[in-house]
DNA sequence: TCTGAGTACGTACTCGCGGTATGCGAGTGC
DNA sequence: GCACTCGCATACCGCGAGTACGTACTCAGA
C-alpha cells in the first residue's frame, strides 16, 4: 500500500478519513477499511466459505501480508464485518424508536424498522445466516446482546412496565428472546418471499395482532404465574 | 470394507440391518450408516468446517473411496445427517401431539416436546446453528418445511380454526413462521442457559401467556385486518 | 537534514483438506 | 465357474488458509 502502483489507488480513499493522526495512520486506516468493505461484499455475495482471502485482498488491491497485519485471520475479518453490519442495523432500529412515548407505538415502530433492516442482503447473510456458524453461537450471542437484541430488550421492558407486573430480569430476557426470535424468523420469511412487501404486511398484521392480545392481558393485570392455566 | 481388517469391524454392525437383500447390500448399508453415525458425532462436536473427511472416514473405519461412493461430497453427507436429526426431532414432536383434542393443549404439548428436542446438542448444532449456513437458506427451508415446521403449521392451523376467522394459506404460514422462530430462539436460550430447567419453565410460562392472550382474541372473534389499530 | 527504529505492508512458501482418477477383489447372476 | 458389476482402497491433485521473512516507507529525535 505504501508502494508505487497501489499507493495511488488508496490515496483516493484517504479523504474519507479526516487524516486525524499522521499520513501513515490514515493510509493504514484506509487499507483496513478497504479490506472490510471488500470482505463485506464478497461474504454477502458468495458466503464465508466461498469467499477466498485471495479474492478479498485482490479486491482491496493489497496482499495477504496487509490482511494478516490488520487481522489475526479470516474469522477476525469476518467478525469486523459482522460488527459493522450489526451496529448499522442497531442504529437504524434505534433511530426509528425515537419520538415514541407510548411503548406499544414504540414496539410497532421497532418492528417496522427491523423488517426493513432484515431485508438487506448483507444483514440476512452475514448476521442471520452465517453469523452463528462462523462465530460460534456463544460469540454470536455476545455481539447480538449489545446491539439489535438490546433494542428488543429495551422495547419489551418498556412494554412490560406498562402493566402492573414486577418481572425479574430473567423473565424479561425470556420475553425479549421470544420476540427477537419471532422477528428474525419473520424477517427471513419476508426477505426470501416472492413479494416482500405483501409478506411484510402480513408479518406486521400477525405480530401486531399477537401484541394486541398481549397488551390486553398486560393492562388487565392478569396474574402471570397462572397464565398457563388461564388457557384451560 | 469388503477387505481383510475392516471387514470384521463392519460385520458386527450388520445384524442391525435384517439382511433383506444380498450380503453385499447389507454391507453397503451398514457402511453408509457408519459414515452417517460418525459424521453426526463429529459435526456435532466440532462443527461442519472443523470436522475433516479424514477424521470421519477414520472413525467409520473406511476410506474416502467409500465416502465418495455413497455421497457426492461433504455437503451431501451433512445433508444426510441433517435429514436424520430433523426427522427424529419431527417424529418426537409429532408423537407428543397425539391424544390431544383441544388445539390449545396440543400447542402446549408441542411446545414442551420441542423444548426437549432443542436441548439435544446435535439438533442445536446441526439443524439450528449450521444448517442454514451449510445448506443455504433455501435448501434449509425446504427441509424444515416438511418436518418440524410442518408440525408447527399443523398446530397453528388447528388453533386458528378454533376461531371464526377464515385466513388464507399465506397468513397461516406467517403465523406459523412467527411461532416457529419464537420457539427456535427460545429453545436456543434454554439449551445454552446455565439452568436449562428453570429457563424452560420461563419459556413455557412466557409463551403460554402470549398464547392465552392470543386465544382470548381468537375466541372473541376480534376482526383481524383491524387488529393493528385495536392496539392504539 | 540525517538517521535509526518501527510500521505497514509484499513475496514466497508450507501444509491440511476436499475432491478425483483409477485399480482391484469379493459377490452376484447366469 | 465365469464374466461382470458393485463397493470399496490407494494414490494423487489443486486450492486456500496461514506463516516466515524481507523490504520500502514514515516519522521522531538529534
Amino acid at each position: 500500500m505504501l508502494r508505487s502502483v497501489s499507493k495511488s489507488a488508496v490515496s483516493k480513499l484517504v479523504p474519507k478519513v479526516p487524516t486525524v493522526g499522521s499520513r501513515r495512520a490514515a493510509y493504514s486506516a484506509s487499507t483496513k477499511r478497504a479490506l472490510i468493505d471488500v470482505a463485506e461484499q464478497l461474504f454477502t455475495d458468495h458466503g464465508y466459505a466461498s469467499a477466498s482471502l485471495d479474492q478479498i485482498v485482490a479486491g482491496a488491491q493489497v496482499t495477504k501480508g496487509a490482511l494478516y497485519h490488520h487481522f489475526s485471520g479470516k474469522q477476525a475479518l469476518f467478525e469486523a464485518v459482522f460488527e459493522r453490519v450489526e451496529s448499522d442495523a442497531a442504529r437504524a432500529v434505534k433511530g426509528a424508536l425515537r419520538g415514541h412515548r407510548d411503548p406499544w407505538d414504540k414496539a410497532l415502530a421497532g418492528l417496522r424498522a427491523f423488517l426493513e433492516v432484515v431485508q438487506e442482503p448483507r444483514y440476512r447473510r452475514i448476521v442471520i445466516q452465517e453469523g452463528p456458524a462462523v462465530l460460534g453461537y456463544e460469540r454470536y450471542r455476545e455481539q447480538e446482546e449489545r446491539s439489535t437484541f438490546a433494542n428488543v430488550l429495551d422495547i419489551v421492558k418498556s412494554v412490560l412496565a406498562a402493566g402492573k407486573w414486577d418481572l425479574d430480569e430473567a423473565m424479561q430476557q425470556t420475553f425479549a428472546r421470544i420476540f427477537f426470535g419471532a422477528m428474525s424468523s419473520a424477517g427471513e420469511a419476508v426477505s426470501s418471499s416472492d413479494d416482500p412487501i405483501a409478506a411484510a404486511v402480513r408479518v406486521e398484521t400477525a405480530i401486531g395482532f399477537i401484541l394486541s392480545g398481549f397488551q390486553a392481558l398486560v393492562e388487565n393485570d392478569v396474574a402471570l404465574p397462572n397464565a398457563f392455566h388461564v388457557v384451560e
